[in-house]
DNA sequence: CGGCTTCTTGAAGATATTCAAACCCAGTGG
DNA sequence: CCACTGGGTTTGAATATCTTCAAGAAGCCG
């Protein structure tokens, strides 16, 4: 495992009140008078891929809310295995646990460059009592993070591996038909499976035609393709 | 599925106050001056084994608290399938999602009889706006949820269907060092796999002596011989 | 061009599913 | 009382799916 350096891009307070995605972050309630609350520096920091943000056990000292990248959270097995359990796109928070003085519960590690706000664990406490309008933010990430797992478990951990990839695909699929992949051995451990079954289940997508590979990890989906291999109707 | 009926035992407020399991549950830190908040009734109901306390996707118009019994929390799958994402003990809260104002995203349905406070989603809503010692506790049980998820999918959907068995058991155990199974139907909802393969795999660890049958579904464990199972060195 | 890692493919073996049949047990009704 | 029934469980055998180990191909970087 890689450890990761994390770069500081601004060293003084961001400016939240002119952020760019605003509208889709943690602080997106707050007001002005919210803000003179803030009296700790929340700086913008960056982790390349492949880098990690924070590690399981290490005490959360601060929350990371994503402004572009991708970050995946993973958690270790007694017997060595490892699991993905969720990932973070731009707007999600990570380590909330923080926010309640735990340690962090996964090791968050970035699967593309990617940029985030570290805001100091203290900063969401004192909004916390001094705020409804942050109670009501963090309850709704507490609520999307477990939405997230439990989908997590019905659709990548049940059913055969050309059906969870499936899902996979109709999750990551953007706007436009196509879905960026991960490595293979990134795969299998977001839908419990070996690398090289992950590889052979790609591939197998490939002949069926229900994806096509634009570029290196770039493919065009085949929605209704993909919907009936989720179903198990083809 | 059987469609259960909720019978009412108290037909007007518990006294929350003088509750035997108040230092479990969600109201918890709540003090004389919050109670009088409460401006509805909370009425304590029962639910016989395999009846449905709440179905997915309807509207959220209460939140539970596990007096005593156990509930398992179901998710469906759009090829039919179905999956239990998560087990809801003593002190445990069935239905946080209500307090977002969302219908509720799973099937609760009683495991064993089981005995619930029924909160109204607008006493919380009340309460929440009202006293910081709900927040706390409420933000817990989202995080408390939130890890068990985790640990069902990493624990229980991870590895050969031995080792996900030997980590349920560990999960269930007494203090007395036995454990109550269910169905198999539900074991292997739970472990995702098939009810055959549930019953093999119980039939397994007794071979193995990992689990020794007092009566119908009530297990005595040998701890280090589980241990050795989930570790996959044995 | 090496040297490295990641991805792919093959083949053998392990593990899980499927379908079917037998079994157990509690309840029902003759 | 006992046969019959229906649900859940167990078991068996054939098949499908996944893993493992090993080797080859492809991509990347110094």
């Amino acid at each position: 495992m890689k450890q990761g350096r994390i770069e500081e891009v601004w060293s003084s307070g961001a400016k939240c009140e002119a952020c760019g995605i605003r509208d889709l972050v943690l602080f997106a309630d707050l007001d002005q008078a919210d803000f003179s609350l803030i009296h700790l520096p929340i700086d913008e920091v960056e982790v390349a891929a492949g880098e990690v943000l924070y590690n399981c056990q290490s005490s959360g000292a601060y929350l990371y809310t994503v402004r572009s990248g991708l970050l995946k959270l993973v958690q270790y097995l007694p017997d060595g295995g490892q699991r993905i359990v969720r990932l973070l796109k731009p707007g999600a928070t990570a380590g909330l646990e923080a926010s309640l003085g735990q340690p962090y519960e996964h090791t968050a590690i970035a699967l593309q460059p990617t940029a985030l706000c570290r805001i100091p664990r203290q900063v969401v406490d004192r909004l916390s009592r001094e705020t409804p309008r942050l109670h009501a933010q963090l309850m709704q990430r507490w609520h999307d993070s477990l939405r997230q797992a439990d989908d997590w478990l019905t659709g990548l951990s049940t059913g055969k591996a050309p059906q969870r990839l499936a899902r996979l695909l109709i999750q990551l699929m953007e706007p436009d038909g196509t879905a960026t992949l991960f490595s293979r051995e990134d795969l299998g451990a977001m839908l419990g499976i070996t690398t090289e079954h992950a590889s052979r289940t790609v591939a197998e997508l490939k002949r069926q035609e229900a994806i096509f590979e634009l570029s290196p990890n770039r493919y065009l989906c085949a929605i209704d393709q993909l919907d009936c291999i989720d179903a198990a109707d083809c």
